[in-house]
RNA sequence: GGUCCCAUCGUCUAAAGGUUAGGACACCACCCUUUCACGGUGGGAAUAUGGGUUCGAAUCCCGUUGGGAUCACCA
């Protein structure tokens, strides 16, 4: 039996991590069978819960990250609609004919009634009065316009066992299940129901998502039952968590995929994170692209325990990443961010070298360089430095022989510039570090610069290294 | 509260009865070095707890503790 996997979101907004990487399981699960599929289904039964664009917002997401779906309300397929709004007359078909075969009941009480009878203690359950009308009885009250609902029957005992692939078999006693709406007064079914009917109608084979419904996969197993289909493979994950006790959640304020992506998180790193939140490969290996996930993802390899989101993994992961760019890959990527902050005119290319192996995310960038627009106020005392053996009064002498040095020079180059002021060095007998740790303050008036000396004065150009390197010597009079 | 699930370094995890409990992030030190990084080398750091079973338990069983989920006309 070819695998069909399908990832089916609520478009209520932002696609968050935990999403995602459901999103990512069932895709790699599709893939790993040849003739798989990955269906991309849009559970918008919840008409005030919808919001507007967030669908593209999916689709833009899945794209963004190369997970392709095979079948999707865009591209169609043979099972469709894939949108639940356009599936709704189905459902309703589907309850009424489990209604005849004694898997659901109509129900004419208010939500509040409802409300009410459970409340009264803390552990009872809701008992549906309408459960005892005989079904010719509700058909004359609905026949009549009385607002109705469908709600599932539950009239098995002892206990209902099923197999999950990551927590293996579970058992639950059928009185713990409570006997939910399917069908709601307005029409639209709940998750409850849908997500049965539509993973029947689509052929979907394994059902991937949050663990918090392993106590609710008995009603489903149920409906699947009484309608005489067979229910797919069963695969919940745990959380992805913000710490030890909260999950990851838009309501928290976590970060969603886009919120990484903004702050300049590469899509591929974030995917390769993400996988690695409760799955594991068996090796020692931890970078893995799409592809090699797609390779070497195995189910049994799951995790069954919650995973705290550790966004200093996700950066250092990054940080890799960007490493691992080409140098003109790197310099598009980079490009918005530095002229983002930057007017001045700069030597790019030299800029993204020194930038590349330092930067962890591109949204660090702009800090990174923020000292090229201006020199920062800064304190001549930045000039002392054990190590490198300067102090204000060496700094003054080293700037001297630098601007005497660089005004002769004319191939404005790294090489060229570095033999110059190392020259300076040894004709004076100076150590190297006395003079290219001045010039690197002069230039930048920073402690920590991405690039030394050198490397600052061939992305500032001659002009403007000249000026520096005259102001700070203004600066030490 | 009933029911279900979970429990290895701070974090992500490996070890499917026999390992000096391994790796990665983070942290610290050293090396490299025109600063800081990158890179390299090394270091500290864990089986929640009490009982069993077994020659032998992180691993199997039971209890305890801690955490999470669920009990919606949300998904």
């Amino acid at each position: 039996m070819t695998v069909r996997t399908r990832f089916a979101p609520s478009p209520t907004g932002y696609m968050h991590i935990g999403n995602l990487r459901t999103a990512l399981y069932e895709y790699l699960i599709a893939r790993g069978d040849p003739d798989g599929k990955f269906i991309l289904r849009i559970e918008d039964t919840d008409q005030k819960r919808y919001v507007e664009g967030a669908t593209d917002v999916i689709y833009a997401t899945l794209k963004q990250v190369g997970m392709l779906w095979d079948e999707g309300p865009d591209i169609g397929g043979s099972y469709g609609p894939y949108i639940q709004s356009e599936r709704k007359s189905l459902y309703a078909e589907y309850a009424r004919k489990l209604v005849e075969l004694g898997g659901a009941h109509y129900c004419f009480c208010s939500k509040e009634e409802a409300d009410e009878e459970k409340d009264e203690e803390q552990n009872m359950k809701f008992e549906d009065p309408c459960k005892r009308l005989s079904l010719e009885e509700a058909k004359k009250r609905v026949a009549a316009g009385e607002p109705y609902v469908i709600r599932q029957t539950v009239n098995k005992k002892g206990k209902s066992k099923y197999h999950d692939e990551v927590y293996g078999d579970i058992e639950i006693d059928y009185d713990e299940l409570d006997e939910g709406v399917l069908l709601k007064s307005d029409g639209f079914p709940t998750y409850n129901f849908a997500n049965v009917v539509d993973d029947h109608l689509m052929r979907i084979t394994h059902v991937v998502r949050g663990n918090e419904y392993i106590s609710s996969t008995p009603k489903y197993n149920l409906i699947y039952e009484t309608f005489g289909w067979t229910p797919p493979r069963y695969v919940h994950v745990p959380p992805v968590m913000k710490d030890a006790q909260h999950k990851l959640s838009k309501r928290n304020g976590d970060a969603s995929f886009q919120d990484l992506v903004a702050k300049g998180y590469l899509p591929e790193a974030i995917i390769n994170y993400i996988a690695l939140l409760g799955w594991n490969p068996g090796t020692e290996e931890e970078i893995f692209t799409l592809e090699e996930l797609e390779k070497t993802f195995s189910i049994e390899r799951l995790n069954r325990s919650p995973a705290i989101f550790d966004i200093v993994k996700l950066t250092w992961m990054n940080g890799q990443y960007i490493r691992k760019l080409g140098e003109d890959e790197f310099a598009a990527l980079a490009k918005p961010y530095i002229t983002k902050s930057l007017t001045r005119k700069v030597d790019i290319k030299t800029l993204c070298k020194v930038l590349q192996p330092r930067i962890e995310t591109l949204g660090a960038i702009p800090e990174e360089i923020s000292f090229l627009e201006h020199v920062p106020e800064y304190s001549t005392e930045l000039y002392l430095n054990k190590k490198m053996k300067t102090d204000a009064a060496v700094a003054a002498q080293a700037l001297d022989y630098a601007v005497a040095a660089l005004e002769k020079t004319t191939d404005w180059n790294n090489d060229v510039l570095f033999a110059a002021l190392k020259g300076v060095a040894e004709e004076k007998g100076m150590k190297n570090g006395q003079i290219m740790y001045p010039v690197r303050i002069a230039l930048s008036g920073r402690e920590t610069t991405p690039g030394g000396a050198t490397e600052l004065a061939v992305i500032l150009g001659k002009d403007e290294t000249l000026a520096r390197l005259n102001a700070a010597r203004q600066k030490l009079a």
